[in-house]
DNA sequence: GTGCTGACACAGG
DNA sequence: ACCTGTGCCAGCA
């Protein structure tokens, strides 16, 4: 096969699968870095992750999430907006002031 | 090639 | 509930 030609696509095949999967999840729902590689079947919670960092302003970031339920650092205010607006099940803590977490239990979505 | 870093996950203590 | 170490995989200096 000769010269294939430039970029047919700018993002690399995972990066858009990664965010399919991403854009796929349902209002006041939540998927981990780990359940979306489990679903694309290649890759792991980290190659997710990196494709989050690059390309996630593009798609419902705030949708996914740790598996321990802990907000993204630098964007907690951000996504608990999101989370209140969308009725996502969320865990407060003990104390005032204290950042609440995902109820991951509740909030994970199941769908597929 | 080697080694460090990272929007992770899990087991221990 | 917290922190630490280890496994993981890809990108980059």
């Amino acid at each position: 096969m000769g010269a294939m030609a430039g970029p047919t696509h700018s993002l690399p095949e995972y990066a858009d699968r990664v965010l399919t999967a991403a854009e796929v999840i349902p209002p006041g729902r939540v998927l981990t870095y780990g359940d979306i590689a489990r679903r694309l079947g290649e890759g792991g919670p980290r190659q997710v992750g990196r494709v989050m960092a690059l390309y996630g302003a593009a798609v419902p970031w705030w949708r996914v999430v740790r598996a321990d339920g802990r907000l993204l650092p630098g964007h907690e205010r951000r996504a608990l907006e999101r989370y209140r607006a969308e009725g996502t099940p969320l865990r407060d803590g003990t104390a005032p002031g204290d950042m609440p977490r995902l109820d991951l239990r509740r909030a994970r979505w199941d769908g597929g």
